[in-house]
DNA sequence: GTGGCTGCAAATCATTTGCATATAC
DNA sequence: GTATATGCAAATGATTTGCAGCCAC
């Protein structure tokens, strides 16, 4: 526990930004709840443990993160954006029937740093929408 | 241009949608203007030839056209739904510095219709973000 | 004729902004 | 001590909802 706090610590430092609470439970909530959660949800659930917790704060904690390189965004499920703490590459699969959404490691050897026509790329989203297993286990069972 | 209004009424018939007035302005638009518009830009350019146009009509008609795969939406630019008449599969490019979004044709090999853990995969969205080669250009001239 | 579509106004939801206070360094 | 971050309330912008009238079939 005292070495993940000393990891996020480390982590805030790297990128030479002050280490405040804020960020640190941010941070912590992340790396624990791998589901890629809304800032609402971040806010709603650590607003439980720290009751002066702002919604800006999220907002603007997840913004700087963002920035840095420290977290990443994604723009998946259309209305609300979702923060992941993996910073490297991999990709997202939506289930349209649970909505959950799964982290897809799957590499494209045609996918370049510069693409046809000199376009450079400096990130890549693959997205997937579809019906996880789960679901379709349930839909075998029920039908 | 009536061989192309006898198009969208084919296309509206062959899912089965009514043949509105409204939908087929739509359609035009998207298939005149390449842009991935928002429905704000859809709306206001709809608006100056067809004054009785509601906004919450361009969003009915989007929603149902996307919903029957007449078109598809993008979330690349995080804040609004953009609209897309090609249904084929491509992907998309954001420019960071000037926000155009430009079709990119990239196939990955790697990509299943079912993804390594038993999700079958109905879409796939590619997203990449960059500096596109226009941009690239000025900042080479100006620097 | 009737069910789906349109258009308007009001409501909602995610996010941003302005600003005073608090805190990291 | 100072620049930056936090927290609150109000504002904004995209989208949704409720509902009456209209139009395609």
């Amino acid at each position: 526990m005292v070495s993940m706090l000393n990891r996020y610590v480390q982590l805030l430092k790297d990128h030479n930004l002050k280490i405040t609470h804020q960020r640190l439970e941010i941070l912590h909530y992340l790396n624990e709840n791998r589901t890629h959660p809304t800032v609402e949800e971040i806010y709603s659930n650590l607003k439980k443990i720290d009751p002066s917790l702002s919604k800006t704060t999220v907002y603007n904690a997840v913004d700087t993160l963002q920035k840095n390189n420290v977290i990443q965004s994604l723009t998946i499920s259309g209305s609300e954006t979702r923060y992941d703490i993996k910073s490297d590459l991999h990709h997202h699969f939506l289930c349209t029937n649970c909505g959950i959404i799964l982290d897809i490691d799957i590499a494209c050897p045609n996918i370049k740093k510069t693409l046809h026509g000199g376009h450079k790329v400096d990130e890549v989203h693959g997205y997937f929408k579809g019906i996880c297993s789960s679901c379709r286990k349930k839909e075998r069972g029920s039908t």
